[in-house]
DNA sequence: GCCAACGTTGGC
DNA sequence: GCCAACGTTGGC
């Protein structure tokens, strides 16, 4: 079981857009960076991973499930792109804010402190379970 | 809206 | 294969 982060612009496509997506989910697809295509090709079904807002909210708002593992990407014609598909799994009590990351000694290591561009993220699991606990998850 | 960081592209 | 130019991301 491997943990993971997943950015999104709320504008584009939120959490509550996730959710209402259901239990099939949404295919992960318009990603452009190998580092990113990488993670995901890692990723097994089962997997979890922490939504985050970017631009607007910057902080971890929900819990997804990978569901599907990398195929194609639907929206590339190169055959050169994969992505894989999350659905929601639960929101964060209390969402968890770039701030806040930032101010936590334990997670400056963070990818998304270290590497903030990169739109899926490998999450380790002191990370994963010291953020579940700041967001009021037990 | 600005700009720093960083990935990608293309000329050599 | 190097590196300058360019485009994009995303915090502020």
């Amino acid at each position: 079981m491997a943990y993971w982060l997943f950015k999104s612009e709320p504008d584009v496509f939120s959490w509550e857009d996730l959710r209402k997506k259901g239990k099939s989910g949404e295919e992960w697809d318009g990603v452009r960076n190998y580092q990113a295509r990488n993670n995901m090709r890692a990723m097994k079904v089962g997997d979890l991973g922490f939504f985050y807002h970017s631009n607007e909210g910057k902080e971890i708002v929900g819990i997804c499930e990978v569901c599907a593992e990398a195929h194609p990407d639907s929206t590339d014609g190169t055959g050169k792109w994969e992505c894989v598909d999350i659905r929601a799994v639960e929101p964060m009590p209390r969402p968890v804010t770039l701030a806040e990351v930032k101010d936590t000694p334990e997670l400056k290591e963070m990818s998304l402190v270290t590497s903030m561009r990169l739109s899926v993220q490998p999450v380790r699991e002191e990370e994963w379970k010291l953020i579940r606990k700041m967001g009021g998850m037990g």
